[in-house]
RNA sequence: GCCCCUGUGGUGGAAUUGGUAGACACGCCUGACUCAAAAUCAGGUGCUGCAAAGCGUGCUGGUUCGAGUCCGGCCAGGGGCACCA
């Protein structure tokens, strides 16, 4: 018996599927569509564990749909712009473009080698102009629809190499090659209109629209987009307060707890609030604090984690139901960008209103009492009261519970004409704009006379230059010596181009409608992305649920707009699966380490090479920054491309984070020794199926109902997305083949075809070769999926735990379709259980059908 | 800091969704084959205990005849936080 070679039998088939076309999609075709698509990756350079992760996972519903009679497209490309391609560009010298085509390639090469049911003829990559001048033309038509815009918004500038910094770059407040403290800057920038989509993006996360989508993602985007009621309203100056040029009608805040009106201690404004700015040109005091505060970066979570600071301006108002005076502070974690960028302070229930009290001592007077308290002798300890009561020390809101109390506050304020109930969201418009070479350019030109003109459409595509100096920082395209000069198009005179690139969110944002349909003069055809969207089965990491997963979904309302699609949601289903960890290594001058540069023993881990001390960091997704990446190379040279995808998807449930370990690949290259000896013994074997069904012996019976029982358990399990318990039962099954010795050939051989059809979509080379070996019709990737037959699965015994107070005492062996009565009698003979209810009195008996019995007994 | 998720043997995990905790695999132990090793095959393997038995799903409290599963409070780890992709 010859050993399995998956190194000649793996290109033999990939060589055939090749030759056959097996997995290129037509448009044409009788069958249902069944659109898969996994994320596309950026190619950082080398394939990862990660990846055949992710695209094993999307093969084995490729193929798995195939063989159900889908019409299947299963495409791939490449994310091709990004920074690490500009970063590497600047360390090396190599040109972005070269660097990320030569990454491309290797990285498919390793792609192509794991046998995906890819159709190649499909992909691109996104720094093709062929395919970013859609994008463009896109733009176009957006800018035109008023869903493209200019804004002022910050960014994070490095003061020392003038350049403009990713969140990514800013490190503990600080440019990561500088070193110098980041200064927060306006630039005036591209944004798409996304607050305008808001409440549909809302509403479809809970119509139906995305009942294929897991809930964390939905609720998770529901949280980000941020819906909230509250109160606009403004707080006049108290009256001997001398009220700054330009805000005579007081202070615009937002609230969402207007039922607490009555505990305010101070106002808070934004350090980026015009009237704080105002302030500052005759404060010098308050010029340094709001240029402290933008010294941290533009992050969220930067501002969120910084110390919460603020400064007392001469300013007081007053309050709208009592004449209290409430002093104005510049606070630091007040947002510009949310609401008004001002508050009122209510320390008594709000955290970061009462740290702050606290910390400038202000008063925090407790108006909402918890269900239960008492009001007289309520006092808060050392925290505030977030949850619900009833308002108390508030005049006419007295007595109310909060959600009563808000409406009522809102009611009054609108009375008194001092504001009104809004609705606020979270949601930001998206910024487009990047200062970066390798990106795509942005299709407008500035022009001193005509202002800001768009790019006419049979100028597209704006090409990048090909020339470009990343020797400084800062962006190539703004200091590039001629690029960026150009005629005005509509007055013809000087005028220079937009050197912003668009943000590579844009890319990804309809790289699937691109796939579906490719002509060369627009975007896409309409009627052939309508016929393959929305993309049946989307999958990808979870760390993409919020930011890519919301913006395609707004571009493709935006498309949608302009006439290119028919729908609003592009991805019907979406999987997010786990992402495969390792931990990172730092020698002693803190520069990261690969795995493989590693020795670890006993906790401690070594340099391979000199043997010198390695910092073991935090376990961590597998990124190239970190280089904590383990390439499937190795595995794939030593046992295939099959071994190393079944090794991908056993064990660890798809959606969960796996932890890589090198253990265990053994096991699967043993799996497909046992399967391959298991059908090289029985050559021609499935040619008996085609004589008649000879009669059953129980031996024959035992393995059909083990077999049917495994093709109904895969089944179930590809659907689900439970890769690792098909893998399991797919074992189960081959245990019980070795053992079983009885059965006839006819059994056997329908054991053996359905024992290779089940792992076919897991590991496809192994299943052709079992497939052309036991005499299978055509390739095993066409041939359609085995359906259980229901009747061989219903068992006749069961073995039913029995259980004495909770605790499982006993089993019993009954008939499937015993009665309650028999079922009783047998678990109170039951030895062990007698051993437990001796002495006791049996109080009652619950029998739940075909699970378990439990007495009740003291 | 805020939002989302996860926590079960030595390890990855399973548990029909409130019903016999540990399927399947890795590792380890024992044996067979071998001059020997590797590979392969067979058996064993949650913990404590000679046993009887007891304990056991991050910690803690609750609901229930019954909780890994549901609810409350904590702890630990991961993801996201709008310029990493």
């Amino acid at each position: 018996m010859p050993r399995y070679n998956p190194k000649e039998v793996e290109p033999k088939w990939q060589a055939r599927w090749r030759g056959a076309k097996s997995f290129e999609t037509q448009s044409e075709n009788a069958k249902p569509k069944y659109y898969v698509l996994e994320m596309f990756p950026y190619p950082s350079g080398r394939i990862h564990v990660g990846h055949v992760r992710n695209y094993a996972m999307g093969d084995v519903i490729a193929r798995y749909k195939k063989a159900q009679g889908f019409n299947v497209l299963h495409p791939m490309g490449w994310d091709a712009f990004g920074m690490p391609a500009e970063n590497a560009a600047m360390q090396t010298g190599s040109h972005p473009a070269k660097w990320t085509y030569s990454n491309i390639d290797v990285m498919r090469g390793q792609l192509q080698l794991m046998g995906l049911s890819i159709d190649w003829s499909r992909e691109f990559a996104t720094c093709d102009p062929a395919y970013y001048v859609h994008q463009q033309r896109m733009f176009l038509e957006f800018w035109k629809e008023g869903l493209a815009y200019r804004k002022e918004s910050q960014v994070n500038w490095d003061p020392v190499d003038q350049t403009v910094l990713a969140n990514e770059q800013v490190i503990d407040g600080k440019g990561w090659r500088s070193g110098a403290p980041v200064e927060r800057r306006k630039l005036s920038q591209w944004f798409f209109k996304i607050t305008d989509a808001a409440e549909d993006l809302l509403s479809a996360l809970d119509d139906g629209r995305l009942s294929g989508w897991p809930d964390n993602v939905k609720l998770m985007q529901k949280n980000w987009i941020g819906k909230s009621k509250g109160l606009q309203m403004r707080f006049p100056f108290a009256a001997e307060t001398s009220v700054p040029k330009g805000f005579e009608g007081g202070v615009e805040i937002f609230t969402t707890r207007p039922d607490t009106l009555f505990g305010a201690s101070f106002i808070a404004i934004s350090p980026d609030h015009p009237l704080a700015i105002l302030l500052a040109e005759s404060d010098k005091g308050l010029a340094k604090f709001i240029a402290e505060c933008a010294s941290s970066g533009t992050s969220e979570e930067a501002i969120e984690k910084a110390e919460k600071r603020g400064l007392k301006t001469a300013l007081e108002t007053g309050h709208p139901f009592d004449d209290r005076k409430l002093p104005v502070y510049v606070a630091n974690f007040v947002l510009m960008g949310y609401g008004t960028g001002a508050i009122f302070g209510c320390p008594a229930h709000d955290q970061r209103d009462y740290d702050f009290a606290t910390k400038y001592d202000l008063a925090i007077p407790p108006v909402v009492l918890p269900d239960g308290a008492d009001a007289d002798v309520y006092t808060l300890e050392g925290e505030p009261y977030i949850g619900p009561g009833k308002i108390f020390n508030s005049d006419f809101l007295d007595g109310l519970p909060v959600e009563d109390a808000i409406a009522a506050a809102i009611k009054k304020i609108e009375q008194m004409d001092l504001g009104k109930g809004v609705t606020q969201y979270r949601l930001r418009d998206w910024g487009v704009s990047r200062q970066r070479y390798w990106g795509c350019p942005i299709p407008a030109i500035h022009c001193s006379t005509c202002g800001i003109v768009p790019v006419p459409v049979k100028d597209l595509p704006v090409k990048l230059p090909e020339e470009a100096d990343f020797s400084v920082p800062g962006n190539p395209l703004d200091r590039h010596p001629t690029w960026k000069h150009v005629d005005c198009p509509t007055c013809g005179g000087k005028a220079r181009r937009e050197t912003d690139t668009f943000d590579t969110f844009v890319d990804s944002s309809w790289y699937f409608a691109r796939f579906a349909s490719q002509p060369k003069d627009k975007p896409m055809t309409r009627e052939v992305v309508d016929s393959w969207l929305p993309v049946d089965q989307y999958i990808g990491g979870v760390e993409h649920a919020i930011l890519h997963l919301l913006y395609a979904r707004y571009f493709t309302r935006m498309m949608k707009q302009c006439g290119h699609v028919s729908l609003d949601e592009p991805f019907a289903n979406l999987f997010t699966q786990g992402m495969v960890v390792h931990a990172t290594y730092r020698d002693e001058s803190g520069q990261w380490l690969q795995p493989d540069q590693v020795i670890v023993e006993k906790g401690a881990a070594l340099r391979a090479d000199n043997g010198k001390p390695v910092k073991i960091g935090a376990i961590e997704k597998m990124s190239k920054s970190k280089k904590n990446v383990v390439s499937p190379d190795a595995i794939a040279e030593t046992y295939g491309a099959d071994a190393a995808r079944w090794f991908m998807l056993s064990d660890s449930p798809p959606e969960r984070d796996v932890e890589w370990t090198d253990a265990g690949v053994e096991g699967a290259w043993r799996l497909i020794g046992r399967i391959w000896d298991a059908i090289s013994a029985a050559p021609g074997a499935l040619k008996n199926l085609d004589m008649s069904k000879p009669n059953v012996t129980d031996a024959d019976k035992a393995l059909r109902q083990a077999t049917h029982a495994a093709i109904d358990g895969v089944t179930s399990d590809i659907e689900h997305f439970r890769f690792n318990k098909a893998i399991a039962r797919i074992y189960e099954f081959i245990n019980v083949l070795k053992k079983e010795s009885g059965a006839g050939k006819w059994a056997r051989a329908e054991a053996l075809g359905a024992l290779s059809q089940l792992v076919a979509p897991f590991i496809p080379h192994l299943a052709e070769e079992c497939w052309e070996t036991l005499g299978g019709k055509g390739f095993i990737c066409d041939a359609p999926w085995p359906k259980a037959d229901k009747t061989l699965l219903a068992k006749d015994e069961l073995l039913l735990g029995v259980q004495v107070n909770g605790k499982r005492r006993g089993e019993i062996l009954v008939a499937a379709d015993a009665a309650n009565e028999t079922v009783e009698q047998a678990a109170l003979s039951d030895e062990g259980v007698q051993r437990h209810i001796d002495g006791k009195t049996v109080r009652k008996i619950v029998i739940v059908p075909g699970r378990i019995v439990n007495i009740v007994a003291n």
